[in-house]
DNA sequence: AATGAATGAGGCTTCATTCAT
DNA sequence: TATGAATGAAGCCTCATTCAT
């Protein structure tokens, strides 16, 4: 008998984007992702067409957040490089910790001959980011808080910074042997050791 | 032509070491595989049993330098703390580069239930590392070149500043439009720029 | 916007028709006919309880005409036998030229096991109408007008002729290059050019 | 246990060319096709790619003979006109028995969007066959054999005459009564028939 | 060693049909 | 009447794997 529920659009979308992002089953098929949603499979393509415009439409709403961040902030007044940066780092770590998968999809995706998922930047916004990022960057290494590196480095040091330890958190707890609560405890603490390792004397 | 030759075994191994973990294949098909490498599909069950101990053994033969690389380098001797994470970083960086998709298949396995690939450090050997590595870092963290951190942050920071441009070089490329020489370069100079980064006054 | 009118099964056996029997897709889907009748696909069960019983209704409205025909015709009074197939051949051209896919259906569903949408002829009334057909038929190969034949022959010519170009209007215009009002003139042609094929001296 | 058999290719082929031109289920199942060919149904895939690439095969193979046939024979030398249409009929009504659904396959097949089987003549191919019929044509309309038509309408005709029957086949069956050995009867004598029909005087 | 053929499990998707509202 | 949601039975196809030669 059919279980009628407006929600069950979301529902589904729900249990797809934790599957996928959350516990990291890329390859979960139809079947597993219907099944673990409560519903029947046909539904699946009833609201989204193929398992493939599934996966987009739940990677596209975990990416959202994270495509407007860089550039909200970036682009953002009122707030010295050092707190752009910091809230940066917050937010990056926060939603490392919520989708850790996601970072991982979006690695593999990168590589796919004509993925349609990755909508690249706009060339303009891209240079204007860099040049804004540049221009705050050679103030700090003018004072002397961070080396001397190209805009491109520092962006690569504060992704990585806080985005390895999500991709990796299965490794690092084995290799450490930390349990989860300690694991979220480190991360918290990263926040602030990101920064004093991008910035001395922060 | 069939290849009639001793080395056969070996060339399906090669083959598949480019195609998992230098192209990113990672879901290559014995097919492929069989076809990229010139041989008949049967012989990858004759040479391998199955695709999952081909895989194996392709993934330990380029995690086996990786492997004993953090051990070596942390117990050697005659070699400053300074210079024994500038040689990692060096090591690392490199195998990075030689093999982009190695990580990324360790952090996809890692969150397999039951993987048996991974085996993890034996307690022993864990502990005496990380003790190690302690007790040098604290003599940093004294001197002040490095802000204050447990070993395990420190190790963190170490690996995602190597690790994680090999994984994004196609978003980074494509991020800041960096053809491969130029990306190239760049690794280079953080060999140098990441000591600059964990070390103060490096 | 729905269709809130009595009409609602007319529209959907008009659609259907049209589908089916003039555009020859005889697979299209419950979904597709829902649509371009722009109905809700629920209500083509609610008036016609399955796919198969819709189908079944267009076609059985389409044939009842053609059904008839034969039989009306022949048995008629008052008419000679030339001016009886004359009339005959007008109607099954004009027909075949407004439902051009009948015909392929009748096909089809005739090599079907168990077919139960073509109800043969009683078999008294076939005989009656080839003991007619045969009757005139002999005096006209009587006459010299008709080559010597029997009456289920000649029944074979006249369909044929008729019913053929109908059924291969695609095929006849790409390979005559024909366009469809050259097509029709054509048909148009035929009916005259059948009788003169059929009754020498026409 | 597999059954090793160089002939499964052709296997598959002849069992798909009864199942879809000889009994007319064009709809048939690779399930189906596979079970009637007592092979695995992966089989299908390892030799043909895909259902579609399987009926394109047994289609080409059905079709070659008939795609010749026009062309040969039109263009032979040697032979009188009615000598040639003589060969032509009896060559397509024996076609027709042979494969009876590959004309509504052919049908069918025309009015698809995007058809790819069937490859239409060259345009001078069909001029200049159409011219020849057309010169051969009006010799026999000027000696009063046939009625005065153009060289399609003519062409319509022998194809309806010859093609029609084989199409028919179940319908005539039941409305004539007639049974298989008698079927077959009435197609040879429509061989010297057709040819009457056609020409006044055969 | 090497190969082409064969197998079977499972994945994606479509679609007629039913149901609650 | 009318609708959107839900169901389940197929159908197509891929792929790791096995086998006879």
């Amino acid at each position: 008998m059919p279980v009628v529920d407006a929600r069950t659009e979301e529902l589904i979308k729900e249990t797809a984007m934790r599957i996928f992002f959350v516990e990291g089953r890329l390859h979960a098929t139809t079947q597993v992702i219907a099944k673990e949603a409560g519903v029947n499979r046909g539904l699946i393509y009833y609201y989204f067409q193929s398992r493939d415009q599934l996966f987009e439409a739940v990677f596209k709403e975990a990416s959202m957040v994270t495509r407007g961040r860089l550039r909200d902030l970036l682009l953002s007044n009122g707030k010295s490089f050092q707190e752009k940066i910091g809230e940066f780092v917050e937010l990056t770590i926060d939603h490392g910790m919520k989708y850790p998968y996601l970072e991982m999809f979006l690695v593999t995706e990168m590589n796919r001959d004509g993925s349609t998922l990755l909508i690249p930047l706009e060339d303009d916004t891209r240079k204007e980011l860099l040049r804004n990022l540049g221009k705050a960057l050679n103030d700090e290494i003018a004072k002397g808080t961070v080396p001397k590196m190209s805009p491109e480095q520092f962006l690569i040091n504060v992704l990585s910074l806080c985005t390895y330890p999500t991709l990796y958190k299965p490794i690092l707890q084995q290799m450490a042997n930390i349990d989860t609560p300690r694991y979220l405890k480190m991360m918290e603490e990263r926040k602030t050791l990101v920064m004093k390792v991008l910035f001395r004397g922060y």
